[in-house]
RNA sequence: GGCCCCGUAGCGCAGUUGGUUAGCGCGCCGCCCUGUCACGGCGGAGGCCGCGGGUUCGAGUCCCGUCGGGGUCGCCA
């Protein structure tokens, strides 16, 4: 090593010592006579004196440095208390420049904000800084613990691979041509989650991996066209096992920033959580539930709440506002797609206003603020129309409120299960949306294809598919969800009758997943597992918003990568090479349009 | 694909009702400074106001389009 010591451990008991340091130039503060240099590397900061003016007065910010010289106490009163190596300081007696530096596009600042664009073109320099660098360690900390973990419970790491078949989650896949089969495509895996079934088949019993997946949708704060999974799977278990092992991962994890999981995790179904809080990912930092108001207004004059779903929430404080903030509320649901969002204020005397209290009959305006728990002075917004899209308007509106008037709880930790998903949803929207009962054939699989009904539904779920529950479990931090997974179908007989109902004929299920379905002959065993969204997980545990901060190169949101400035055009030897362009047989059209449909069916 | 916000010096931003030579802070360059720690002082360089069109006597400012970035809905385990 060109260092003998870390800049970041020296301390007062190294006084004395000479040392070899090797790092960057930080802030630098230039007296004439003397100058101090914030001396910068991996474990952290420390101030180095030179007295030598000809060797200070070049050195510039980020030149690459290599000094030795002796570990002094500061002076008198020159301490600085901020700084863990405040008490001390280096005397340089030798200073070599290992490398200079151009001027910075932006500086390596703590406390400057820097535009994301420029941070993302030159991350190298971007990742100098500690936030940045934090996030990428912790990060590394994060693969350490759930590794532990696994490991000691007997899981084995295989690597899955990443040029295959596309994978049915049911987004876009990103496609390789094969130079050696013209016209003939690799997906990139939108999951591993085929090769993992398959890998239980095999006897592995306990599969980990942290799995780079990849969907060619369009990306948000919280998506990336390439993303991370901690993906895993068991065989011979059930729900609670999973979740058990979940737990202890989770535990682990939070361990690591000092904060302990409760466990066990509450659960609450997936009907509930719509039922409460209108969204399958509730943020339970806050209280304040949606009030089911079907059965109140079910002879309501009021035509708008003539409707199969009227729920409401209230907003604390909230009969103040002025008119303008009510409109903006009416412009916030519209941008949701909703008519707008009806509301009713009660006044300090308890007395109801807004325009919609003079449609109420004198019955319902006398009960309401009691019937949903609004004390004078709130605000109640209502919904009316089809039940999932309401819920969701009125969830939306609860979240909206929590943050406006400040219910969230900013420093809680709420984990929860939500299990008993529906198996199925009708594949039709606009039925879905009116949650009307449709008779047969379109319907889609809620999580994946694979995912096995709930043993009390096994007889019946593809007379009745409305009805039928799925054996999976997602796991809710802080509104976000974080990861989710089922217990397989492991039966042959039992897959092909979910395929049927998702109106996946024989011919096509062989066509897409005839290795699988040949595979459960063998005698697979039952199993299940779980993946993680390993980048929201290492974003929430670093407090930041966007995964972008926790992944080393992240892209932009179109899928451009601003430092290698990726995609780019290819030539057109590459391309003749690649195969791009070769002729579509008629084979591959066939394969081609069962391909899309089978996609289609299988979104969400 | 829809909607909202933002593009002004290397970075962060201001720029009035459309009106002379487009400013401020940091950084950068030069000189000075022996105890600073977001050191300080003096001086200096640096601009296709994202791009294209339009309105106007006159556009950083108003209008249309376009490109880029961010957010959000759709989409997406």
């Amino acid at each position: 090593m060109i260092r003998t010591h870390d800049a970041g451990s020296l301390r007062a008991d190294h006084v004395g010592e000479t040392v070899t340091l090797a790092g960057w130039v930080g802030r630098r503060r230039d007296h004439g006579g003397v100058a101090f240099l914030d001396l910068r590397e991996g474990s952290g900061v420390v101030q180095v004196v030179v007295r030598d003016e000809e060797v200070a007065h070049h050195l510039r910010s980020e030149y690459c440095l290599k000094i030795t010289g002796e570990v002094a106490k500061r002076p008198e009163g020159n301490a600085n208390p901020h700084l863990p190596t405040g008490d001390i300081e280096v005397i340089a007696a030798d200073v070599e420049v290992l490398s200079e530096a151009a001027p910075l596009p932006f500086p390596i600042d703590e406390h400057v904000q820097v535009g994301e664009e420029v941070r993302l073109k030159h991350r190298y320099l971007d990742l100098r800084r500690s936030g940045p660098a934090a996030a990428l360690r912790l990060r590394s900390q994060v693969n350490r613990a759930a590794r532990e973990v696994l490991d000691s419970q007997g899981f084995v790491e295989v690597e899955t691979p990443t040029l295959t078949r596309s994978t049915p989650e049911g987004a876009r896949d990103f496609l390789v041509p094969a130079r050696l089969q013209p016209g003939s495509w690799y997906a990139l895996p939108q999951s591993p989650q085929l090769f993992k079934q398959l890998l239980m088949v095999a006897g592995m019993e306990r599969y980990y991996q942290i799995a780079r997946c990849y969907r060619d949708e369009d990306f948000r704060a919280d998506r990336q066209p390439e993303f991370t999974q901690l993906d895993l799977e068991m065989s011979f278990v059930e729900q609670d096992d999973v979740i058990a092992l979940s737990e202890e991962i989770l535990r682990a994890l939070w361990a690591l920033i000092g904060v302990e999981i409760e466990t066990p995790i509450p659960r609450i179904s997936y009907e509930e959580s719509m039922r409460r809080f209108g969204t399958d990912k509730p943020d339970l930092r806050m209280g304040l539930e949606l009030v089911e108001c079907t059965d109140y207004f079910k002879d309501t004059p009021f035509r708008v709440f003539q409707a199969p779903y009227v729920g409401a929430v209230v907003m604390p404080g909230g009969a103040d506002q002025p008119r303008k903030q009510l409109d903006a509320w009416q412009e916030w649901a519209k941008q949701r797609g909703a008519r707008g969002l009806a509301y009713v204020l009660v006044g300090a005397d308890g007395e109801l206003g807004g325009p919609v209290a003079k449609n109420l009959s004198e019955t319902e305006r006398a009960g309401l603020a009691d019937h949903v728990g609004a004390k004078p002075g709130d605000a109640v917004f209502f919904a009316a129309g089809p039940g999932k899209h309401s819920r969701g308007l009125l969830g939306a509106a609860r979240l909206e409120i929590g943050r406006r008037v400040g219910l969230i709880d900013e420093s809680a930790w709420k984990f929860v299960w939500i299990v008993d998903a529906p198996l199925f949803e009708p594949t039709d929207e606009a039925t879905a949306a009116g949650d009307v009962a449709v008779g047969s054939g379109a319907w889609t699989a809620v999580h994946h294809a694979f995912t096995a009904p709930k043993p009390e539904c096994l007889d019946t779920f593809d007379v009745d598919p409305s009805e039928a529950l799925a054996y999976a479990y997602d796991i809710v931090c802080n509104g976000n969800e974080i990861g989710g997974g089922s217990i397989r179908i492991h039966r042959e007989d039992v897959q092909k009758r979910v395929f049927a109902t998702m109106g996946i004929g024989e011919a096509e299920a062989e066509e897409k997943f005839g290795f699988l379905l040949e595979a459960f002959k063998y005698g697979a065993p039952p199993h299940g597992g779980i993946a993680f969204g390993w980048d929201r997980i290492c974003a929430l545990l670093s407090g930041t918003d966007s995964i972008r901060d926790v992944i080393a190169f992240p892209k932009t949101g179109a899928g451009y990568d601003p430092l290698t400035a990726a995609p780019a055009p290819i030539t057109a030897a590459q391309r003749a090479e690649a195969g791009v362009d070769a002729p579509m047989s008629k084979d591959a059209k066939g394969v081609r349009s069962t391909k899309d449909e089978v996609g289609e069916k299988q979104q969400g």
